[in-house]
DNA sequence: AATGAATGAGACTTCATTCAT
DNA sequence: AATGAATGAAGTCTCATTCAT
């Protein structure tokens, strides 16, 4: 009955599941990454949200699932992102740019989800590990596609190795994870540019007598 | 056979506490790169090396004593191999082709060691915590020295800051923990020349016009 | 049978917290007098109460928290016991004898209690310590109240020291949870009269030649 | 050979044996006092001692056998100033002033001793459980047999029962080892004074209307 | 939708004791 | 007389999960 009132349904005495299972998600997510996912027990979620055991086990089959959930999540948006940029340019040199640049602004945007995303791997199990895995694969593929292009488009040299590059390329970015601070002296698209250039023109002086 | 080279300490029915302790540490470090640290129990640990508990506790405090001398092992190598390129030469280009080349080649002698460092960290306490996070911060500090060294003498440019460069040189080489496989397609010293080379020179062909 | 006196809430199967947790208590009250606290395992305690060792720290967060439990429904009965004392005379002869009768027929009643309470007292730590010893204080502090009030006002002997005086009689009265047994020859309220004439008569015979 | 040199032996390189047993015997002594028998590990006695596990096994057999002899050493002290008393005058009213005396500057000499005397008689095992116990009995059955011999003498009054009065007399004494400090505003014999003429003459003071 | 009592396996750690030297 | 490596049993406590309501 209470259905017709369009998606936002409500429960008789003002229960809210979606704000249940919102509030533990954000709480499994902020102990996920202070403690980690072992580090971290239902007990504390649940106490967290202020809510009880058997609220958690109603919304989600295992602890499990809500680490699968919070890869999901972030990984999803990567690849949401990575899309538009291939639909915006061609140049792999801008595409480059751009994937460098969504890297980072999404580590500012995920920071919570993008720490558990690489340290709490681990601890997803086979279907579900395979799925994520599989959906990072597809994000370095797209590293490796356009690093690949910019070769044969003649832009890149043919000197590296695509694949080699794509994790110096990849790491750089990532690893921004342990480090970034949104009150740091530099936000995330001057990173971004910063890492652009470097790897793009390289750290050397051009005119500079080489070794 | 070994028995020719005159052991130091005998004991009845091979008593060998060296040999015990190494066991263990063996033991604990492949478990730990597999599993992670909370993932390992004890128990697993001393199964793995045929050894009891008690065996366990006799030769250290705690777990966690365990993994900070793995990760000890690790950055004292790091920081030792550091001494050696610095006194080696004083060319800021050389220098910091030397420090990726390093970086990579511990990775490939160190993988377990690594992957528990970079994976682990959070499990160590307090003081110990603050020990291995002060001489990670040294081997860091001296990639940005070596940078601004390069850039207060001209061979690197100016309109990137230091330290900057310095996390996205560091990310890079830190993530082949991530990736690097003994049985790829590419060693270490290539690996190592191929992100020299990007870093230092860039992407870019020189004449390609630019966007 | 009970089943008509309005149970408040009903378990499947006989879910009953409240009786679950008393069950546990009294488990280990037995076995806290009968192998002390240190000698007594949660796997003793829970094994005799038939229940799992789960059960019991859905009860209790530590072991500590039942001894401290016990410790406090004895001490407790104590104060309550002596306020009463204290309002129904205002003579200390009479108060004194009573302290002495309340003492006795509580070590009689709470014998596994005050058992527990005097072994094991040791190993509450700081602040549940701190409570139960502040208590105590409160007893005997009643105790020697009486006592400098007998002296004030002429009915007690002014050349002994009150403090010791109180602990002396402290001293009889505790002691008697070391030998008495419901069994033996003489009860509670016998024990108190003869106490209470020995400590304000004294032993000797009043005619007889002194030293 | 070196027997000749009475009693006192002396090992070839400055081993003292009697001197580690001593060492042992004192470090325990402490040890089970400030924290309990089962509180303390075999670990922290040698290492307080400053010696190892195995010259801790080189002297006693298990950690019982070091119980039992402190338990013994006061217990044995006590029948021997008893022994004196019970020479030195036949008078009981003498000998109980003397009892209480002897109670409790032993209380004082063999602070640790008595406590660890009371609080940890649990932990002797059958035969030395036995051993210690009987020789508290005598103990106990030397003050009855004062009192006893008192009231047939007709020094002390009929209407107490010699038992009753026994396990006060003694409960008021041993109760010392809980509140007893050198440092405290009485000593021992004054307090003894105190304490036998409590329980000879009485709180009471003789004029005063009774209730 | 949510509760919270209960389970049972397993975690880390401690410890008295043994024994070859 | 003394060492210290090793054992193995046991201890306290944690935890993900289940289930009747």
């Amino acid at each position: 009955m209470a259905e017709a009132t369009a998606r936002r349904r409500r429960w008789p005495d003002g229960y809210q599941p979606e704000a249940t299972r919102t509030s533990l998600m954000e709480s499994a997510l902020k102990l996920f990454q202070a403690k980690g996912f072992d580090g971290t027990s239902i007990r504390e979620i649940v106490d967290q949200a202020n809510l009880t055991k058997g609220a958690f086990y109603h919304h989600f089959a295992t602890k499990e699932e809500v680490l699968w959930e919070i890869q999901s999540v972030y990984i999803e948006a990567q690849l949401a992102a990575i899309d538009e940029i291939m639909e915006a340019s061609e140049d792999p040199r801008v595409r480059l740019r751009e994937l460098v640049r969504v890297s980072l602004t999404s580590i500012a945007k995920y920071h919570a989800h993008v720490t558990i995303f690489y340290q709490e791997r681990r601890h997803l199990n086979g279907p579900r590990f395979a799925e994520i895995a599989a959906k990072r694969d597809q994000v370095e593929q797209c590293f490796a596609g356009v690093i690949r292009d910019g070769v044969e488009k003649g832009f890149f040299r043919e000197d590296l190795d695509p694949r080699i590059a794509t994790f110096g390329l990849v790491g750089m970015c990532a690893w921004a994870y342990q480090w970034y601070r949104p009150e740091g002296a530099f936000g995330t698209e001057e990173i971004a540019r910063q890492f652009s250039t470097m790897v793009l023109d390289g750290l050397s002086v051009p005119g500079a007598d080489s070794d």
